[in-house]
DNA sequence: CCACCCTCTGAGAGCGCTCCCAGAACGAAC
DNA sequence: GTTCGTTCTGGGAGCGCTCTCAGAGGGTGG
């Protein structure tokens, strides 16, 4: 039972006299207790316990020069992107993992460029061990004031490809996941598969495209349709296509909820799915997929994982151990069948 | 410009010595400056420059005993609490009062019961100067665990009654905000009004379940539905209602998820709103309000408002300035006339 | 019984900063 | 010119911890 005392916090000193050894022990015990003996650990547990000692994180942090914490940096560039379903499951999986590693999140929000500073001078400061991004437009100046302060850092995403050479990230199988959907539109006999594209200055959205375009080596343009990865320009862009090419009989869009946003044109206009179109996304995200009718069959990642990836990446980086180079991690993605396709 | 020695970071030593001063000079300089003459305060800040200085945070929380960071602890006891817009506006407003006061935001991502000790461990190792929390359910233990720390906090809603005697938090007025959308109802004439009230255990869901009382004093029992704040709980409760009281003419809505929901149900069954029913919701959340059809009548919060609120009190305690008892912020409400109502 | 070796322990030196306090420097007043 | 007062400055201690390194202690083999 901890003594209640209102006082100054204990030390390792007076866990040390308390436990009759040296702090120098006493540190041992507290970090692990490797190489003391089991009477002199037990010895000095007790006296952590009875005196209620906890280690100062500060003076520790001074010696070994580390901190035990890792920057989140969230960008907000337009809208809402915290309330995004995807990001809460990232960073749900990095929350885990930090927590796995006794590590602190420390939340860097990004509301514009002006704050880019601020930024700069956290990261720089020491404050945190490294740090985690996500790639988002390609023209954001974020990624090369982060890469400036030469802190250890992992995207989740794979990066513009301006960025810096070779930045660590983690990002799913885009390209692989959108062939094995097309690829299924083909093994179902679809002969006119169109594409919903995301906007053209997110990595997944091209890299998806790519994946269309690797099946689909000579595809027609009008065959293609952009979206900006919201619903409703999901059901524009599906109508566009519809008026564009009536003979169309299968779609792959490029996330689910313009797939959604497809689906509901495609009803309104009394085309049925999947008999006269079969319609894929990509995401495989719970909220949406379950309110689509038909459901929705789409491409699925794990996106807590990705996020826990991404620290382990960057422990990794931090420990020394592993590669030195910054080794991506491209995670698999996995087709998943329901009533859409 | 910073010289880009690759060694290791400069330190006040270096830049005192850079500059021809002493130490607590140079520190004196780089705190403020206060009580340096003009000439010794522009060679200090020179050699800062030329070095790309920047101070280490871990030695100056060492001796000053404060590391401007600042928990704050998301409870997800349920569901997505994170993605909930209610939470990602109150977290912006945090952070951008954090920012303002040079703070940094630690997310303390707290799970299930499994997790406390861990928080309690932090909180109490002094790695935060403070922490702020959200007052979820009543019969949630986080508030006691981090009662024990003997961290200052401050609640973001008002905490349950059982929760230690008077901790500061910053709510709405949710009595106050109900009574006005009651009293609106009944100034519109409508003789029988119900009431749609969320889960018993949120003080939030209770407050406004009295300010409808405080109106409309011997209310029916048969008046009152039950719903859970979700939008599906809230199309139930309504139908309920309308079983038990064809008579209903007006409703008010604990939340504006489940005033949605009500909608829906009264156009299912042909009931116009609002002539035959008028609603009333609560929160004024942007992205429900827009999309009920009639738009929505209902009682305004600014949320991010009590975001920053929160932070503020917060730095007043850790200040020792303001009042030492805990004074709490009730912000205010008001009703936002559209045509639900 | 002594020499030697291996394991454990403790003394002490910092990590980089703030802040107290003594004293320098300078000006004003007599 | 001397003294006093005020304003600035610098020396130094110490925040709580880790880590190196020398040496204590105990076991084993000759």
């Amino acid at each position: 039972m901890p003594e209640q005392t209102t006082g100054p916090r204990p030390t390792l000193e007076a866990v040390a006299a308390r436990a009759g050894v040296s702090r120098a022990t006493a540190s041992r015990v507290v970090n692990g207790g490797a190489g003391v003996r089991p009477p002199l650990v037990e010895k000095v547990r007790r006296a952590v316990d009875e005196l209620g000692y906890v280690p100062n994180h500060a003076a520790r942090t001074l010696v070994t020069r580390r901190n035990g914490a890792v920057a989140v940096i969230i960008a907000e560039p337009e809208f809402r992107i915290f309330s995004d379903p995807f990001f809460e499951q990232q960073v749900r999986g990095i929350s885990r993992e930090l927590t796995a590693h006794d590590a602190q999140l420390v939340l860097l929000w990004v509301e514009g460029p002006g704050d880019h500073d601020r930024i700069a001078r956290y990261l720089g400061g020491g404050h945190v061990d490294g740090a985690l991004a996500f790639s988002l437009h390609n023209d954001d100046a974020l990624p090369a004031v982060i890469d400036r302060t030469r802190i250890p850092v992992v995207y989740g995403g794979r990066p513009a490809p301006g960025t810096s050479p070779a930045v660590p990230f983690v990002d799913c199988d885009n390209r692989g996941g959108a062939r094995e959907a097309v690829r299924h539109l083909v093994d179902l006999g679809r002969r006119n598969i169109a594409h919903i594209s995301g906007p053209d200055d997110q990595t997944s959205a091209i890299d998806r495209l790519h994946g269309y375009r690797d099946v689909l080596i000579d595809a027609d343009p009008t065959l293609l349709s952009r979206g900006d990865f919201t619903e409703e320009s999901g059901a524009r862009a599906m109508a566009e296509l519809l008026d564009r090419r009536p003979d169309v009989d299968a779609v792959f869009v490029a996330n689910d909820l313009m797939a959604s946003g497809a689906l509901l044109t495609l009803r309104e206009r009394g085309v049925r799915v999947p008999e006269d179109v079969a319609v894929v996304g990509f995401d495989d995200m719970a909220s949406v997929v379950r309110r689509t009718s038909p459901s929705l069959t789409t491409v699925h990642q794990d996106i807590e994982d990705m996020g826990r990836l991404m620290v382990k990446l960057l422990m990794r980086l931090l420990d020394g151990t592993g590669p030195a180079s910054p080794a991506s991690v491209i995670t698999p993605t996995s087709l998943v069948l329901r009533d859409s396709a």
